[in-house]
DNA sequence: AGAATGACGTCTG
DNA sequence: ACAGACGCCATTC
């Protein structure tokens, strides 16, 4: 198994350990997946889950606590929702970093 | 091989 | 606070 493979089950293993009612950003998880810097490389990974996988993908937001999809997408809605249904609530389109973000 | 792409981050004005 | 410009990484065309 080459380190490609090994960087990304850290990756998920990583998002995995995000508690609930926590978020973690994108450059956050590459830096603790190994991979300093490597933020968009996180969205690619996130972008092709398999739609069986358990991971808590709704826990991953922006550096800036921006949601990564368009307003108006459904994506968007859905990631909303699971969010306020673990009590985290969004003020201008942003989640409080301050508040929320996972400190491991 | 080189350019384009995207579920990003940071610095600047 | 916010938008634009650049920079990054891996992947895809």
């Amino acid at each position: 198994m080459d380190n490609q493979e090994l960087a990304k089950l850290q990756l998920y293993q990583m998002i995995a350990a995000i508690p609930h009612g926590r978020v973690a950003s994108y450059g956050q998880l590459a830096h603790l997946a190994g991979r300093s810097g490597a933020a968009r490389w996180v969205g690619y990974c996130l972008r092709h889950l398999p739609a069986d996988s358990n991971l808590p993908w709704h826990r991953v937001v922006t550096a800036s606590g921006k949601l990564a999809f368009s307003v108006n997408s459904h994506n968007y809605k859905r990631q909303h929702q699971l969010l306020v249904s673990e009590n985290i609530h969004l003020q201008h389109h942003k989640v409080d970093m301050k508040q929320y973000q996972w400190r491991p």
